[in-house]
DNA sequence: AAACTATTTGGCGGATTCGCCAAATAGGCT
DNA sequence: AGCCTATTTGGCGAATCCGCCAAATAGTTT
């Protein structure tokens, strides 16, 4: 599934947790899009979702993930976009 | 593109360098689709590449991209396979 | 130059993925 | 119960990606 998206919910997931409505919102996508980004990417074990009243938050897992950013961004002059495109080397 | 693919070819490239008809025989595809693997890993930065006589070497520039697939074992008793399939997800 | 090997590039069908809509599920509130 | 909000799931067309073949490019050898 979709790079950019992913690699944004992972990002702003490393900050602190947020609900869907709240990704959502800030990627300005579907709400069905962004549940179905979150999906996978709990089905990997990436995230994990926390269900409070009727909205689930989600939280990131695997925090040493960020370390590959680094790991990156220490040989490219990396952007945001630059590193989806690795990503979705390395990746799909 | 593809992942099992690209992920094998940085296991082995992190071992030592390789020609495109070396990583061909190991993975068993196409010349043509292994060095359009090699093509988009390099585009990215991943690997750099070295002509010696009518072939060539490619390596990894990012050695340090080892260090995200040690994060994810430790986090899930990921087999290899597994890792494509979180690549899978981060990227594509 | 001709022949041969190694690699890259273009093209194309087939498969996978993406993102939206609609419908279903779940919890909260009145 | 009925209504509303939040989220998930199914479905489908559009876009992307994959892997092979064929052709082009590059270097070696004779």
């Amino acid at each position: 599934m979709a790079h950019p998206t992913r690699l944004f919910i992972i990002e702003e997931l490393a900050k602190e947790e947020h609900c869907v409505c709240d990704l959502t919102e800030q990627i300005g996508a579907d709400v069905s899009t962004v549940s179905k980004h979150l999906s996978v990417l709990k089905q990997a074990g990436i995230v994990t979702d926390d269900k409070r009243g009727n909205q689930v938050f989600y939280r990131l897992r695997v925090p040493c993930i960020l370390n590959f950013f680094g790991c990156v961004e220490s040989v490219l002059e990396a952007s945001v976009l630059d590193q989806a495109v690795l990503l979705n080397v390395v990746g799909k």
